[in-house]
DNA sequence: CCAAAAAGTCAATGAGCGTTGACATAGCCG
DNA sequence: CGGCTATGTCAACGCTCATTGACTTTTTGG
């Protein structure tokens, strides 16, 4: 059966060895497994497998699961994109990217994959609160600024973590004039969220 | 250690036999381990013990696990309460909910914490695409109508679903002012979204 | 060139869980 | 009362997976 890869494995080089790059390789694997799979599905056999090395290194690097786990959500928010963010133009391309093809920027998406299967998970959820606290509502806080800061980040977070989740339902991908409309609306919400005061504010009493 | 279950257990009357009774248990004790802990987390066993019978009745009744969560999940949105939604009110009313307790209503929460944990579970998430059209988007569209009704129930079930993700993940409950202005956010865009031609419409070009 | 340590592999262990068939008991019908 | 069936329980099997310790191979320093 799988004597293919028997066979086509030894073809690559047998590996240089590198601590500090086999643990960079786990870290990666790691990072793209739990942002696709989140904890409870994703398997440290596989992981080491993507990276190309035995489970029990996960082990002798970084001690067990959850501890990778931990290092590779750090990891994954570690660079914070929020600086290099457009002001002007935010609201379109973020709706944009959260309309069509995750492909434009597939690192910020694995990220917030990562961020959304971890919230999701019973298990990690609870480790989350205040990560999330640090590493992604307060940069947005900031980067938003103005009044409300706290609650307005809380909006902005909660409506591009729900555009994600419907993009993972939706197995058809968004047609043209309906795609139109979503891009509309949804930028339309974060331009109201980065524009602090709104203006035509009707809140129903 | 347990024998206060062994003691206190039997006080109960030793359940009379009931086929339909029994099945109605296991389903409702299914709904909420899996809204609560999603498909991969929630265990059979404990499923049937919180219905206070063996495993073993899960097969007899349902089969297997998948056919025990596609039930539930068909009954949970069996009941749609989109016909019984206020229109006026909508916007706040939702948004309250879903920056507070959800102890308001349970039903609704536990429905759409079911519908989360499938979507973000990548063992269900295929499973959903379809019924989620059907039972969730397709009443939604219907109940807001007008133009562009698809891409505005799309948004409309991200942004809710958004805020229950944030609400998962926030530890704290929402201090007094930020808890009115993020109510006023949330309010606002589902406002918008319920009417129709959005008057104010500054998308950047 | 050679040992000692670092880097990597292998196989076994044990826990958790879905599944399954044999067994027990209550309710019903003759 | 006596057997039959629906209902419910029990124990065991098999699988997956994280963990772990013993083993092998590469690298390094003298």
């Amino acid at each position: 059966m799988n004597d293919i890869d028997l066979i086509v494995r030894p073809q690559t080089a047998p590996r240089k060895r590198d601590a500090d790059a086999t643990r960079a390789a786990i870290l990666d694997a790691a990072k793209a497994q739990f942002a696709l799979l989140g904890y409870d599905c994703a398997v440290l056999r596989d992981i080491a497998g993507d990276a190309g090395v035995d489970v029990a290194l996960v082990k002798r690097y970084f001690g067990g699961k959850e501890a990778l786990f931990l290092e590779a959500l750090k990891a994954s928010f570690g660079t914070d994109g929020t600086k290099e963010w457009d002001r002007a133009n935010f609201g379109h391309d973020t709706a944009t990217m959260l309309a069509g093809s995750p492909h434009r920027n597939p690192d910020r998406t694995q990220r917030f994959q990562f961020l959304l299967r971890a919230a999701t998970s019973p298990t990690t959820a609870p480790l989350l609160s205040q990560l999330v606290q640090e590493r992604f509502l307060a940069p947005i806080r900031h980067w938003l600024g103005g009044t409300a800061a706290d609650a307005r980040a809380r909006v902005f977070a909660a409506v591009y973590i729900g555009c994600l989740v419907e993009r993972l339902v939706r197995g058809d991908a968004l047609g043209g004039a309906e795609r139109q409309a979503y891009i509309a609306r949804v930028a339309g919400i974060f331009a109201a969220l980065v524009a602090d005061p709104p203006e035509a504010k009707e809140t129903t009493a």
